[in-house]
DNA sequence: GAATTAAAAATTGTATGCAATATGCAATCA
DNA sequence: TGATTGCATATTGCATACAATTTTTAATTC
């Protein structure tokens, strides 16, 4: 059967905006602290208020707005504190999919995940930053597709989404660096082997040592003197070309 | 300073009735599956359907609800995959919660949680079962408080708000009430000696029992045949009192 | 010039209206 | 009798209106 006598899919403006103002968000488009005033919003997108505000009230469950009342919305903020709280959740989580991973993937995405590492080694041995952290992060959501459960990825994306509207000016130092393409090696290894209770140990680890880096970003205070958009990946923080 | 002289707190409408909807449903006062018309809950909670509107939105992207463009809310339901997506994730929060509480409980949130366990020991020698579960569900939570992490507190209770909704007919058989009351006592063990590492595997132990026990509620079509509102929690199935 | 007060403007929360869509029921056809 | 069509009714999505609250600006006082 085609695609063309499948059902009709339709997506309301309610949808639409909230995943385009989640978007925004987590690229950085609206820094933490930053109000969203409705009206600004509405002709933004030209759209009325209505699903604009349903859209906040999502958003805000979420976490990454903040609403009290007759306050309108604003960009919620990363403290140092916050990055304590999220990074073990985080870990918990990852360290959960790399168990289920372990226990589910089949050769075909190993084979997948094999050679996005060996991609992202290669740019890490170049120097190439960007389509380092690319590689980076596809391979961790390829992690979490193995693990098959939706749940956690939804949990997992949701409290990623947090971190990554961090701000910073600094990249990470070569060893550093080097130190996560080295977990990345294990990780592989781990999956490779299928040993969930290892990879998970590698997956905690690994996240706890990125928590520590965002951190000294944080307390270097580069939050603030940020004036571009920057995205935090695993295992440096890429400033985008101007 | 006193209350009197803090800011005076305020609840928005929607707030109100986003939350007055979260127990209802939590607490199964709308079967899964179960259409919720706009105009019979503004009439229910006698308010416009705008703020109605925004509480159904921020209750389906916690997972409580499902929304389909121009088909009005339902309550979602639970089926055995839903529950092997949910319990793992859950034991992954709990454990992390497990070994946070171990480190930072204090002696007073201990001798609370010592005694709690004894009564709950007392109910479980006289089959008193309704008390039984009251006390158990105090027992997780202060261990979640323990931990001091509220984004962890957070995501666990958003999880656990879904598997609340389940129905059963069932209680579990006395066998599995005495060993879930044996997992409670290696809890209480652990968190004396502060064993994080140990108190993790008992809750991941413990929520993979509690998840067979209601995946086989739900494979007897318990739910189906439930009429009576009832409740699920760790070591039985409670039924209320007509 | 700083502090205070009042007024104007902007923003937010909620209610209501209108159009589009879905559902239910009755009539018609094969 | 079952299937199809048409119409009425109900429900949902979104826009707009109104009132309340907050913020900004201007005027006044010390």
């Amino acid at each position: 059967m085609s695609q063309l006598a499948g059902p009709i899919a339709r997506q309301s403006l309610h949808d639409a905006v909230t995943a385009r103002l989640r978007d925004m968000i987590v690229e950085g488009e609206y820094p933490p602290g930053s109000r969203l005033p409705e009206r600004v919003l509405c002709e933004t997108f030209g759209i009325s208020r209505t699903p604009l505000r349903e859209a906040l009230k999502v958003l805000a469950s979420e976490g990454l707005l903040e609403l009290a009342p007759n306050r309108g919305a604003r960009v919620a903020g990363l403290t140092a504190d916050d990055v304590d709280e999220l990074f073990p959740v985080m870990g918990a989580l990852e360290a959960l999919a790399g168990e289920l991973a372990c226990a589910r993937i089949t050769d075909t995405e190993l084979a997948e995940i094999r050679a996005l590492h060996y991609q992202m080694v290669l740019h890490h041995k170049r120097g190439e930053r960007p389509p380092y952290f690319d590689l980076n992060q596809q391979i961790h959501e390829k992690i979490l597709e193995a693990a098959r459960n939706p749940t956690l990825t939804a949990s997992y994306t949701n409290l990623s989404g947090r971190i990554r509207r961090a701000r910073y000016t600094a990249n990470i130092d070569a060893a550093r660096w080097a130190q996560a393409v080295a977990e990345h090696e294990e990780m592989l290894e781990a999956l490779d082997t299928r040993d969930g209770g290892r990879l998970a140990e590698i997956l905690k680890r690994h996240l706890r040592n990125k928590c520590e880096t965002v951190k000294a970003a944080l307390a270097a205070g580069a939050e603030e003197a940020a004036k571009d958009k920057m995205v935090i990946t695993d295992d440096k923080i890429f400033i985008p070309t101007p």
